[in-house]
DNA sequence: GCATCGATATATCGATTCGATATATCGTGT
DNA sequence: ACACGATATATCGAATCGATATATCGATGC
């Protein structure tokens, strides 16, 4: 999941860790407050498989102070020679990665495959998901669709049990906010149709 | 979070993991699909440190198929007996646990603990929070309350990046179901008042 | 110049949790 | 007697978390 979210990333630009964090971090937000702790050993893993390689630090973004850091300045180079220069750097400094043909292959493998699809790999996923073919596309939307119907179901039963007050809030709170859920990706999904018409109309509308 | 999980289901009456995971699962949903891998070690986790004691089977609810063991049958009391007497029973049978007066004393802490309050702390802490005195559940509601506002200024300021397409449907839509979450809270505060006037009234209409 | 401070950045540790798998037991149907 | 699916416990390796340590960079003040 982690790979996935950093290969697509990096399928746009070459980028260091803790802007990789930054940017999942606030585009996930809550969702998944993704850590160091995992982040760092997911870079590893993906290099040693060759999905990625370190590249010579340049257009990774800077992840903005409000200064901005004019590529190519004078200083900049100073900083990147010195940096080049030492004899143990100790590694305390920037590692930008880039994605590599395998890397993009993998990327395609992960962001088409249908097995998980938790909260959280849906967010990922739909955040690459430009890069599906329509077809795909709508087909990854509908799985997701049929999910949550299926969960909402199960949430519209009543509780069978003597629960108490807070309890049952908390499960009707929570078929609402499947409905909720459930209502934007039927948007999608028309939008979806809505410019590409042809594709299948398998269960239409809802 | 899973032993508070579990404090606060075993805090009314004995049962054994599979029950347990049964429960929560069926609770707290896809929020928290529990695994036999983390509950197994919680309770061992529990038993060592004396929250919890294995009892002898009994009341512990039998996770009904829809035929239920009328408790104390013969045909019961036989099973239960060969059980026990068993040389080794490979103990691949029902283990009960309940709790005890240290597991009572960590539960409240836990449970009144401010530390963590992450998505799934809120969730389960909602589901035990009548075990709290009607001030202390007040400011734990009042806690979140101001968690997700907090969370929803963020999440409304313009994206700052250029984004694609659907990463600023995702946005979008979190933000609307963060304020959703934020009314569904703003009604059970609303309500607690209404039972109990007098809790102090600090930042009261939102 | 230079001391210091907060933001940027990488790294690692122990503990928790996950997901898959193995295996035993029980109730039921045949 | 047997097979079967639901109930039930257990364990393994890998992924993730949360905390902590440490290094670097840029700005501010003196």
């Amino acid at each position: 999941m982690l790979e996935l979210a950093v290969l697509g990333l990096l399928a746009e630009q070459p980028r260091h860790g803790y802007d990789l964090k930054k940017r999942l971090s606030e585009t996930l937000g809550p969702l998944w407050g993704i850590s160091f702790g995992s982040l760092y050993p997911a870079l590893r893993r993906l290099e040693r498989s060759g999905a990625i390689e370190e590249v010579d630090d340049n257009a990774a973004a800077p992840a903005a102070t409000g200064a901005f850091v004019p590529t190519g300045s004078l200083k900049g180079d100073l900083a990147a020679a010195r940096m080049r220069l030492r004899a143990r750097p100790t590694r305390r400094t920037r590692r930008a990665y880039a994605i590599t043909e395998q890397g993009r292959a993998l990327f395609a493998e992960l962001l088409t495959d249908e097995g998980d699809d938790d909260e959280r790999a849906f967010a990922v996923k739909l955040l690459f998901c430009s890069h599906l073919d329509p077809v795909a596309r709508l087909a990854f939307l509908e799985r997701r669709r049929a999910q949550l119907n299926q969960r909402l179901v199960a949430e519209r039963k009543p509780a069978a049990r003597t629960i108490d007050r807070y309890s049952r809030s908390l499960l009707e709170h929570r078929a609402r906010s499947t409905q909720h859920d459930l209502d934007w990706i039927a948007e999608l999904i028309a939008q979806e149709r809505a410019e590409q018409p042809g594709g299948r109309t398998e269960g239409a509308t809802a």
